[in-house]
DNA sequence: ATGATCTGCAACTATGGGGTTGCACAAATC
DNA sequence: GATTTGTGCAACCCCATAGTTGCAGATCAT
């Protein structure tokens, strides 16, 4: 069923800072410093965020000189997408037969 | 971009616990006593998942005489992963203009 | 009416995670 | 070489939340 990988996922797109950061990363890769210019919260704290998304294969780091910039990975967030979009459909799917059974079709 | 009640829907679907509920909930109506029994956990820790998830549009409950029964909304999942999708997209769209930028096409 | 069962609310614990400050280190800049 | 700027690591605070136990109130069955 392939739930496995699919929570931390979730759970790293539950939080709006980690969208914030996100959102920034969409107009153009950023260095957590860059990030922690535009956003109100520390460069530690987007650090971390950070650390999450790379984790979970949101974003990808790419070293520049000294400083490390991050880029979004829009495949994933397909990828990810589409599972969830087959699951629905699967719930949908399964829900109807039951409906089917209780009316006794 | 109804950003704005999707971050919470995720915040729902990242926990392990909660998809389990959710899974158990597929295979039929369920109220949170005969939930408790096929889970390892207790009773009330599953009504405040299951509150979660009626609070973010993903479950459903329905009186039946003096139980509570849910009930999975599947369209809510759908919806969720369509906007993802969207979301996804956009950003593979944005990425490959700013990947033609930077070749300097 | 009594007992069994299911729900609801409340208090409490504890672990995790978002956020901070502080410092040490690497790498450009001057 | 000295200074700036960016990163990395660690300790720490604080609050949200997953989980528990306990009890009171409905509701169904006998």
């Amino acid at each position: 069923m392939t739930t496995g990988t699919l929570v931390p996922v979730f759970a790293a797109l539950g939080d709006e800072t980690r969208w914030s950061i996100l959102a920034a990363l969409g107009e153009g890769d950023a260095s957590a410093s860059a990030l922690a210019g535009r956003l109100p919260v520390t460069r530690q704290a987007i650090a971390k965020h950070l650390a999450v998304l790379q984790e979970v294969g949101l974003v990808e780091p790419i070293r520049v000189g000294r400083e490390v910039q991050y880029r979004v990975i829009g495949s994933q967030l397909s990828d990810t997408a589409r599972r969830l979009e087959a699951i629905g459909a699967e719930w949908d799917r399964r829900l109807a037969t039951i409906k089917e059974i209780a009316e006794g079709l």
